[in-house]
DNA sequence: CTGAAAGCGCTTACAG
DNA sequence: CTGAAAGCGCTTACAG
């Protein structure tokens, strides 16, 4: 910048206003350091001017897992909404390495802190309450997606209405017939979120007065690997024709799912619907083609980053709607 | 810092030589220096020290598009290695909004030059000769992954053997039986790589004395949609029987290659063998699941990152090389 | 073994 | 309308 005022002839701090489109320069100026600026090739400092402003215009992101391909369409969402911001966007992968999980976040919320980011986006609870509590101390904000029960005050969340969501699953099953449906769920899943969608589903299921019976609940312990849906499927089935349909967890269990229903003999949609959850690519080629809850992850992502610019104290918590995508891996009930 | 001193009662030049492991300060004074920090949750200032040191230790990534499934894991690579490297990333997604897309990339680039990132990683032609020259002039490091023709000097590369990959490739087809091979082809492609895969398969079909015809080439404008797949597929059915397998460009474009198969009564692999390229999730689990020359993308992720911090001069050009994985989509030739 | 001082590239009252 | 000066939080010769 001392290049562009030698240039320009004029003083640093004329530049800067200049640059700044601040009032109060003249036109002719204002024109010799635009001049100057292109000939230089100026590139303004965004490290000084962070140091300065003690503002650095960027965010943090941090996901559990990159390669799982729920994320990149949420981050995506996130990149869109921060660009448009002006923002940039840090993208932190916990499972980035192999090594201890919790040391790796760890390290990544150190070098958050330290690159003093002005906020934070992460999805789900991947950091402590101490953690997240140092954050809010270095006044970084904090917005977390299907935030977990306790959350420091001052977090921000955004929650997926799961509550119509599975009104939506079932009613699409109910009004195909199906009275009795299983379910695939994952362990210890409430130790994770505020309010889990298995809730949503029973109370959905009540309010279509349809029974939610243990007996037809798989376990799993992973949901991001087809083998456990798989898996949770083939014990499942020791009960086959006890249930007609099946939700699951999410998409990766329902593929999982369906191959097990697969390995059994049995057809679907005719001998047994199967539900998912999220709407990832794969779930659109399967065969059949997946019917699915899809989350809009583009839209999540976007509606966090905002969340996390919104100065107001009222949006406390914003919410988000999924859509069931119905295709060919729902059909009649006893249609075999 | 200013604090730190405070507390531990020395002056700025001690903490900071302590902090970092520099040699000559007394056991006690360090001692005095490292209970502070601790007392204090002190967390050194980044941004400071990159505008003081000049390095940010920081790299951008570059990728057309974060939601195709390829480049997440090739992202993760990146990231593995950086942080392995104490580096951070910031990923830069060309089409995280919708607009035009030249304009973006203009506008990354600027964001990257102004946070002053110490390199960038980048996947194909996503910059202009000028810009990547600029880039250098700001000595910022460049590498990219299947680079273009034309790169300026300076700027480092990540080659996939596709040469030796289509070998494989050939070579399966041909110990099925396979003599009459089509070819699924990105119209372009060869304007935005150096050398491209499809002159490798020619090559290796020549090697085994086998054909390359052009009417059993199959166009696509795009390669990133299983639709435009399955018309491309279509249109090469008109001269079903005429060959016995299909190689695609990627595996989108066989995905779609299968449902066309599909639509015209044909079996996969009895009918029609298919292989494609990338290995993504969808791949394994569509029906039947299919054959690919799967491309290590976590580990081209992180050579290139390496090549970034490679210091010699030696290592111009680094080389990756794929990996055929054999599923149910091909078989022999003619067994239907 | 330790400290005072300069400087990285910016912005912003404060004067003029 | 414009400039001189201080300061953001660090590191690093240079003295002692």
């Amino acid at each position: 910048m001392v290049d562009l005022a030698t240039a320009a002839g004029v003083s640093l701090a004329t530049v800067s206003r200049v640059l700044n489109g601040q009032p109060g320069a003249s036109e002719a100026t204002a024109a010799r350091i635009w001049r100057a600026v292109d000939q230089l090739h100026y590139e303004v400092n965004h490290i000084a001017k962070s140091l300065r402003m003690g503002a650095t215009h960027t965010v943090g992101v941090l996901v559990h897992d990159l390669a799982n391909p729920f994320y990149p369409d949420f981050i995506k969402g996130v990149e869109s909404a921060a660009h448009r911001a002006g923002l940039s966007v840090i993208v932190c992968s916990g499972a980035a390495d192999e090594s201890d999980s919790t040391s790796v976040m760890q390290r990544q919320l150190q070098m958050l802190i330290s690159r003093r980011v002005d906020g934070l986006v992460m999805y789900g609870r991947l950091l402590s309450l101490a953690q997240v509590r140092r954050l809010l101390r270095s006044h970084i904000g904090v917005v977390v997606v299907e935030p977990p029960k306790r959350t420091p005050r001052g977090v921000r969340a955004v929650d997926i209405d799961f509550r119509e969501g599975m009104e939506q699953v079932v009613d699409h099953l109910s009004s195909l017939g199906h009275r009795r449906i299983a379910l695939i769920r994952q362990r210890w899943h409430e130790e994770w979120v505020a309010r889990s969608r298995y809730r949503d589903f029973q109370d959905a299921l009540a309010e279509h007065g349809l029974p939610y019976r243990k007996k037809w609940v798989g376990w799993v312990d992973d949901v991001n690997d087809t083998a456990l849906g798989r898996a949770a499927m083939r014990r499942l089935l020791k009960r086959a024709g006890e249930f007609t349909a099946v939700v699951c967890h999410n998409d990766m269990m329902a593929i999982g799912a369906m191959q097990a229903a697969h390995d059994a003999g049995l057809r679907v949609p005719e001998d047994l619907s199967v539900v998912g959850i999220d709407d990832i690519f794969a779930s659109s080629v399967v065969e059949p083609p997946l019917t699915t809850l899809a989350l809009p992850r583009m839209e999540m992502g976007e509606v966090a980053l905002n969340a996390l610019r919104e100065e107001s104290e009222t949006v406390r918590r914003a919410v988000v709607r999924p859509n069931l995508v119905v295709r060919g891996s729902t059909g009649p009930a006893g249609a075999a």
